[in-house]
DNA sequence: TTAGTACTTTAGCATATTCTGAACTACTGT
DNA sequence: ACAGTAGTTCAGAATATGCTAAAGTACTAA
């Protein structure tokens, strides 16, 4: 089926959202673009691991890079990435604060 | 840092959304329950298999299930998932209709 | 209590992901 | 041309994930 493909597809994107540097990455993206270097102290990520973080996520049309010099730049492709990325954060401190207030004993 | 750990916990929520099939049952179980078995022929899983996927989505509070005689249902136990889960559909099938139009291309 | 159904758990294998260090490419400045 | 810097790619080892078959649990019905 078609629609099996979708589901794959949505998976794939799910999947490169899935690790926390790389989240990391995108919000440190959000609203300017930056050099791999200063991305890489930011992170706390070696070279060659963050090269292939940025990597994944430019293959999948995230992030898109340019090169000045031997300086490269990344940024956000398609800032509407961003709006699924605060969505799923906002669900998230709201099952936080739900998981917290049943160990406190209180109803919600 | 605190932050960290916020990164982490969004990476593990993304990873349980990272496989086909768990997209598929959570978009099968939309606007209803369903019991495992129904469920099971709906997404042609092994029972064992599709357990183990239900068991990890409730552990992540994104399903909830309910017991009665020895069949047991699973339901959606946050609405907002699927608001992120729509989010994310809506943004792929944009990045797919403007990858094609490049392929024709077309400018956008 | 015995047999059957519905589901879960466990164990183990196959595959995928992540990270590291080393080699490599592309560019800069001398 | 040479050395240095910025980033990428490759090879591998360690770890995580996904699936299957088999065993286990909980319930139903005879």
């Amino acid at each position: 089926m078609v629609e099996d493909q979708i589901y794959v597809y949505h998976a794939e994107m799910c999947k490169v959202l899935s690790h926390p540097k790389r989240l990391e990455a995108i919000n440190t993206l959000r609203d300017k673009e930056m050099s791999v270097g200063e991305l890489g102290e930011r992170l706390g990520l070696a070279p060659a691991n963050l090269s292939q973080h940025l990597a994944m996520m430019r293959d999948r049309h995230i992030l898109v890079s340019r090169k000045e010099g031997n300086v490269v730049y990344y940024r956000i492709a398609n800032p509407r990435i961003l709006e699924a990325f605060d969505l799923l954060r906002e669900i998230l401190f709201e099952q936080i604060r739900q998981d917290a207030a049943l160990i406190h004993g209180r109803t919600g």
